[in-house]
DNA sequence: ATAAACCCTTGAGCTACATCAAGGGTCAAG
DNA sequence: CTTGACCCTTGATGTAGCTCAAGGGTTTAT
């Protein structure tokens, strides 16, 4: 048993997934194990584990398992783009991050009105300033 | 024609989807246009279609068609619910779009880290910065 | 040495969110 | 008064991202 390696429901637990989803991350050559055992058990490594991790946080902000795909794919078709494109990939996501940031903000800004105004008790909501805020602006964001 | 009523075609333009899409909206209850003309068509209103704006917000940060129409179904079911359940809701929205914009942004720092790096130059990519750092992090967010 | 807890593969099924196709009305311009 | 750009409905299909079931090996603890 390597030490450097860890069978797949180690791993999943560790990225907070399933080990059904670790295979399909595989199938889809997001996350590929560098190992099998003599039994034929995917054996992870470290690094796995580390793009594993990277992989989940992309997930967690919004990016698809493509775009994902896009920017982990950087590292294998070095050769086949000049340093320009490769930065460009970069530069691209960073924008779109920072465009959802903003997205987020304006959305916390909104509700957090809304929160604010609301007295929080325990009578029903039938008057609430909540309810009466998102009434009178047509739901807006 | 009503001044203050647009057709679908109209508010799928503003709104940035297809009309297709709008019609699925309002299947699951999510925008539903608020009159009909004489010849069946959908007319949305002024507030429908600041509705359509706050759904298209919501979603372009990540929610769920089901989390937005939780959030519009506040205003529906008010006497149902207190004051406190309310501003739960809400409060529970704020929480999570916090999270996702700390995650954001240790994103975007990784990212840019990589970008600042790079020299961005027209040669190949084989010495690109980014690349090597991607390698040598494993990857990492 | 056997049962529990793992692991494997193949392939079907599921949810969310659309998107398209068929067949057919409506309306404004020329 | 017809042509082209709209609109309608019903219902099938598609894509992303899993999730599960069947049938069967492997490891480990007792």
């Amino acid at each position: 048993m390597n030490t450097t390696s860890n069978k797949i429901g180690h791993v999943a637990k560790a990225l907070g997934v399933s080990v059904d989803t670790l295979r399909f991350y595989e199938r889809e050559g997001l996350l590929v194990p560098s190992l099998r055992s003599e039994a034929g058990y995917r054996l992870y490594s470290a690094q796995d584990v580390q793009r594993g991790h990277f992989i989940m946080h992309a997930k967690a902000v919004g990016f698809s398992l493509a775009e994902i795909a896009q920017l982990l794919d950087l590292e294998v078709t070095r050769d086949a783009q000049t340093c320009h494109d490769v930065k460009q990939v970069v530069d691209d996501k960073i924008q779109e991050i920072e465009s959802k940031i903003l997205d987020l903000r304006k959305m916390k800004q909104s509700l957090k009105g809304l929160s604010d105004a609301c007295c929080g008790g325990e009578e029903s909501a039938i008057h609430c300033t909540i309810l009466d805020t998102l009434a009178e602006r047509g739901n807006h964001a």
